[in-house]
DNA sequence: GCCGAGTATCGAACGACGTTCCACAGTAGA
DNA sequence: TCTACTGTGGAACGTCGTTCGATACTCGGC
C-alpha cells in the first residue's frame, strides 16, 4: 500500500439544490477525457469547454487538479467493486486474492492513466481502501500475524502498481492501431538489443527473443504468480 | 521491465572543443537541484540560473525535459553500478539477486525523486540496462526457460518499482525533520482507519498497527522476500 | 415582498512553466 | 581574412494551474 498525502479540505456534505454541475458530471467528464486521450488531455480549460462551463467552476466541486486526478482514480475504481469477476469465493483464499489483483490489473489495462497515481487515496472512505480492505479480508483468512498480513497484501498491490506504471507510460506518439505499432516498437528496441555484443550482454540475449512481442498480461500474472507462490509457502498452505 | 519509449536523436557525438558547459555539467547541476528540493525544483529556468547560462543553452545538450530527466537518472544510476555493496558473489545466485535489489532499493531511498521514470530508459548503451543486464545474470545460473528468466527479473525489478513510486511521493508538504513528520502523518491516517466499523473493515483493523509507523524498507523486503522465494520454488531450489 | 447569507457560475488575469527562435560570439580550417 | 561550425544567451510564445471578483440564483426569516 503507498504512502498517503494529505488532502485538501473537502467541501461540506451539505445537499446542493441546484445541481447543473454535480461533482458527478464533472468527474464523468474527466474521466472521458482521460479515456479518449490520455492524462496529458484532462487540462481544466478543456475540462471546462466540454461541460460547457468555466474554468472556475470546477473549482466549486475540486480543490484543484490532483484532488480531481484522485477523485476520478477513485470514481472508476468504484466500478471495480461492483463488476462481476470482482470477488471470487473459493475455499482457496490465495486463488480468491488472485482473481481479485487480476480484476484490478485489468481495470487498468482498460485505462492506462490510472498508472502511478493508483492505489494513492487511502482516505477514510474512499473505493481504494475499500478495495485494499477486500484484498485483505482473504488474507484474513489465512494463518499469517498481522504484520505477514499487511505486507503480504502491500505485495499484492504492489505488483499491480509496478504493473500499471509500466502502461500508464505514454505510448511512441502513435494514437492509431495500438497493437500494430506496438509490436513495431518492441521490435525495434529488441533489434538493437541484438546487435550487442554477447559476451557482455549475455542475459538480454537470452530474454530478447521474449521480450520482442511480449504480453503485459502475461508477464503480470507470471510476477504475481510468484508472490502469491511465495506467500503460500509463508501461510503453510 | 517497463516498456521503452522512443528518444529523441542525440547529439551527434563529436568531441566538443569549448566545453564550458558539458553534458556531464548539466547532468550534476540537475541532480543537485532534485536532490535538494525535489522533482518539481527541476526547473529549466532554475537548471539555467545555477550553471550561470541561459535556458537556450541546456538545449545544446538536451532535447527537452523529459531527455534531462531520463538522462540524470541513468547517470545516477551510474553510481549504483560501481558502489561496493553491488555484486555480491556467492553459491546461491537467488541470494545475490537480492543483494543487487537491496542496493538498487537504497539507491531509490536516497534520491526519492527516481520515482515512477525508475528504470525505463532500457536504450541500448545505457546503465539502465547494464543494470537490467547483471539482474539478468544471476537468473541466468538459475535452472530456468528464457521466458521465466525474463518474468523473474521483471517481477524482481517490478517488486523496485512499486516500492520506488511509493518513495517518490512528496511528503505532506514538511521539508524539515522527516522522521517525526511521517510518523505523525501515519498516526493521522492510523487514527481515521481506527475509527472505522470494525465489522465493515476487519481487515483494516487488524492490520492498523502495522500500519502505523511501518517501514518503507522493512515493506519491501518483505514483498521482495514473496517473490524470491516463488522464484526459489521455480528453479526448484 | 424584500433581504442578506449561503450556493453556484463564469471568465479575465497572473505567474510559472517548457519550448522555440534568432542574434551573437568563439574557434578551426581554408 | 573569410567561412562554416559549434556553442551561448535571453526575449518571446503559448499553455497550463490557479486566483479573484463580479454576477447571478435560491431560500428561510422578517
Amino acid at each position: 500500500m503507498t504512502r498517503p498525502r494529505p488532502r485538501p479540505a473537502d467541501r461540506p456534505t451539505r445537499e446542493r439544490r441546484r445541481a447543473s454541475h454535480s461533482l458527478e458530471a464533472v468527474l464523468t467528464a474527466a474521466v472521458a477525457l482521460l479515456d479518449e486521450a490520455g492524462e496529458s488531455a484532462l487540462t481544466l480549460r478543456a475540462l471546462a469547454s466540454r461541460l460547457g462551463t468555466g474554468v472556475g467552476s470546477i473549482y466549486w466541486y475540486v480543490s484543484g487538479k490532483d484532488d480531481l486526478l484522485d477523485r476520478a482514480i477513485d470514481y472508476v475504481l468504484g466500478g471495480v467493486l461492483t463488476a462481476d469477476d470482482w470477488r471470487t469465493v473459493s475455499d482457496d483464499p490465495v486463488d480468491d486474492l488472485r482473481g481479485m489483483a487480476v480484476a484490478l490489473f485489468e481495470a487498468v489495462v482498460d485505462r492506462p492513466w490510472l498508472g502511478s497515481r493508483f492505489m494513492r487515496g487511502i482516505d477514510a472512505p474512499s473505493n481504494t481502501l475499500r478495495l485494499y480492505e477486500e484484498l485483505g479480508q482473504q488474507a484474513l483468512r489465512l494463518d499469517l500475524t498481522p504484520r505477514q498480513r499487511f505486507h503480504a497484501v502491500s505485495a499484492v498491490v504492489g505488483v499491480v502498481v509496478s504493473n500499471a506504471v509500466d502502461l500508464g507510460q505514454d505510448p511512441p506518439e502513435a494514437v492509431l492501431d495500438g497493437s500494430v505499432d506496438r509490436d513495431e516498437f518492441l521490435g525495434r528496441y529488441a533489434e538493437t538489443w541484438r546487435a550487442l555484443d554477447p559476451a557482455e550482454y549475455p542475459f538480454v540475449h537470452d530474454i530478447v527473443d521474449e521480450f520482442d512481442g511480449h504480453d503485459d498480461r502475461e508477464q503480470f500474472l507470471a510476477a504475481l504468480d510468484l508472490t502469491l507462490a511465495g506467500l503460500r509457502l509463508q501461510a503453510g498452505r
